[in-house]
DNA sequence: AACCAGGACACAA
DNA sequence: TTGTGTCATGGT
């Protein structure tokens, strides 16, 4: 149809795209009928689910595919992961609540930022708030004929570059001072994301901590969703409140128990599980209100 | 219309 | 160490 589309389609077994671009872990995808676009590496994509596949989309033809099949995790070995997960029966229902929910390996500066903004914000909020960022400071990419604009995500220095009311003025309220400094420190190249790579997750951690804005739960977001560490478990309200419930008989837990809890329990592949426990348990809850709302006059 | 959201931080006790 | 208030914003 459209002269410029390059299309490839990924043979995948167990991978539920639409569960995966929508449960909380990346904020830039937009959903348009059954089909996703967002922006990997300075490239539009499109991608839609097919039966056993994913088919994908860019504009211009690429070299090669590895950039989409490394984000996307297409030969993470989805099957072999779960088998390490712990075997209680909550946890397994979990896991059978989101068939193919899978994680992607996002671009470090992105997924920092996009955590940074999501402190006490619902997802599609942050969706929000990172495509006016976008719009407004990231650089526009080629998009096929008759398809809306789309935008890199603005690189570190570009928003170092920024006054705070420029970036307020993308209604990011007062995360506004803490994404400045995170931009500076990182364009300042105070992070060093190769060396993180290859440290241990307690020094990697570290090394994300020291930003300001970046407290234990957004460093454990970065760590986990840019693949560099499988195990690093982030612990949110929704986490906390479901871990409470289901393994400290409802008890009140301090954070530091809680912490320790996850860093054992879980296993090798800990944050897997923790996506499953943090969507299923999201899911849960969007039940429960939709029940509610329903029962309501 | 009030409530609360994938938190972090400064400060109190 | 654990508990508060504060910070903006808008969807439900």
């Amino acid at each position: 149809m459209n002269p410029e589309l390059t299309q490839v389609s990924f043979p995948v077994a167990d991978y539920d795209l639409h569960t995966t671009l929508a449960s909380g872990q990346s904020f830039g995808w937009r959903r348009q009928g059954d089909a996703w676009t967002g922006v990997i590496h300075g490239r539009w994509v499109r991608l839609r689910s097919a039966p056993s596949a994913i088919q994908a989309a860019t504009v211009q033809a690429p070299a090669d595919w590895r950039w989409l099949r490394e984000y996307l995790q297409i030969d993470a070995p989805l099957d072999r992961i779960i088998a390490t997960f712990p075997q209680d029966p909550w946890m397994q229902t979990a896991v059978r609540a989101c068939p193919g929910l899978r994680l992607l390996r996002q671009d470090p500066w992105e997924c920092l930022a996009g955590f940074i903004l999501s402190s006490t914000k619902r997802i599609t909020q942050i969706e929000q708030i990172t495509a006016r960022l976008c719009a407004c400071y990231g650089d526009p990419v080629g998009v096929p004929l008759g398809v809306e604009p789309a935008y890199t995500f603005p690189a570190a220095a570009r928003l170092a570059a920024c006054s705070e009311a420029q970036l307020r003025a993308c209604k990011m309220g007062f995360r506004a001072p803490y994404l400045l400094a995170a931009a500076r420190h990182v364009a300042e190249g105070r992070l060093d994301w190769k060396q993180m790579a290859s440290s241990p997750i307690g020094e990697a951690r570290e090394a994300l901590v020291a930003i300001p804005g970046v407290g234990r739960k957004i460093a454990d977001c970065v760590l986990l969703f840019t693949g560099l560490f499988p195990q690093a478990f982030p612990v949110d309200v929704w986490i906390l409140r479901t871990l409470q419930e289901q393994y400290f008989k409802n008890q009140p837990v301090s954070p530091k128990k809680i912490l320790e809890f996850t860093e054992h329990y879980f296993g090798p592949w800990a944050g897997y599980a923790q996506q499953y426990v943090f969507h299923h348990a999201r899911m849960q809850g969007a039940a429960k209100r939709g029940d509610r709302d329903k029962a309501l006059p």
